[in-house]
DNA sequence: CGAGTATATGACTCATGAGTCAGTTATACG
DNA sequence: CGTATAACTGACTCATGAGTCATATACTCG
């Protein structure tokens, strides 16, 4: 050993984050069952003992990674929540915008695919997901789709099923690169699937010509 | 114990299909590393050790439970595949009104969603399902996309995103009901969802009115 | 500089559950 | 019937990995 180069560090305000980064790598491979304990703690580059200094369980470990990850997608939700009333086309359009960086920087998809897969063994965790993201984001979504039917931009109907012809390709998008590309399948441009499907979908919610009252 | 009444009895005929069929439900409702031989056995009527006299190991049950999902899939992209060419949106609704029936009576959403969550783990399970069905049914849809472009009875642009936004919103549809709605949120009558779906989504494939040749 | 303390280690324990197998029971068939 | 054997059982073994803790090391502050 040299002497001068400690065998290790304190760095008690760094340590959580790092946790809860590697923490992400190891559930997002292998799911929360089959990630190991030690391969997290290898991977933030401290051993098992010390994760329980932050955490207290590997429970714990698993509701921090997907706590962090609803974060940025609040911003995401606050952002559809906030812009008053373009015409729809360009609210939509901005949204996707939006949605496509958040997907290019954070591990959304990894996440997301996380929460899917645990819903039954972390059903708190699936219900903050619906209750703090994907239900905000659905009726913030649905009233700017039934504002819009009002002022005769969009053809009638249900918003809030509106509202999945508008996400559901996005989300069949990552989860085919989460799930598919990684096996072997063609990757996927994402920002060019959300840019033809905004056109697609947009041209479809169109009002219809010829509606009688 | 009442004589005459057996214990048990030989049923080698029947035994690996209900083995598969209690398999299913486990799975689906714990995933794979939760899901406990016991409780399969028990669901199945059978002690653990005759899950052995038809099954190697635990995966090997898990392989056969996602396999068996496979059958009534290829029917479904069969039937894409088959149908010659009537008007595109005909040829659609043909191929969503199969598919809700499909979604109502299997288990293919709580398949797909394990599919989704184990991929990591069983990636062999992930490209069966990407080769025999996903892929072939996008494919299928693609090809019949870029002959209705030539026609003229589909707007031009990718075929391939195209058939993502077509079937996104059901992916979606089917996930939402798998994770969220156990959870408390309001069930999704995928049927309406479906419908409603194919109205916008078809309208907006319409081609262009003024494009340039 | 040298207690004192917060931070970290890693060998240990112990519950769990997949997989085994010696023994038991149903059934087919002479 | 009675006997051979396929079908089945459930108590057992054993590997795994979460969680613990006695010990060691880095830092802090008087």
């Amino acid at each position: 050993m040299q002497a001068g180069s400690p065998k290790w560090r304190r760095r008690s305000e760094a340590r959580p984050g790092e946790i809860v980064q590697a923490a992400l790598e190891v559930f997002a491979e292998k799911g929360f069952a089959a990630a190991k304990l030690d391969e997290i703690a290898a991977k933030a580059g401290v051993s098992k003992g010390a994760l329980y200094l932050y955490f207290e369980t590997k429970e714990d470990i698993f509701r921090a990674v997907v706590r962090e990850a609803v974060a940025p997608n609040l911003d995401m939700v606050e952002a559809v929540l906030a812009r008053e009333e373009p015409p729809f086309p360009d609210l939509m359009r901005g949204m996707f915008e939006h949605l496509s960086q958040v997907i290019e920087t954070t591990r959304l998809g990894a996440v997301a695919k996380l929460v899917i897969g645990e819903s039954r063994n972390f059903p708190e965790l699936a219900r903050v997901w619906h209750d703090e993201i994907v239900s905000r984001a659905l009726t913030a979504l649905s009233k700017a789709l039934a504002r819009a039917q009002m002022r005769g931009e969009v053809r009638t109907g249900d918003p809030r099923l509106q509202a999945f012809s508008l996400m559901g390709p996005i989300l069949m998008g990552v989860i085919w690169q989460e799930t598919f590309t990684p096996v072997g399948a063609p990757a996927l441009n994402l920002r060019i699937l959300i840019l033809q499907h905004a056109d697609t979908v947009l041209s479809g919610l169109k009002p219809r010509v010829g509606v009688r009252p």
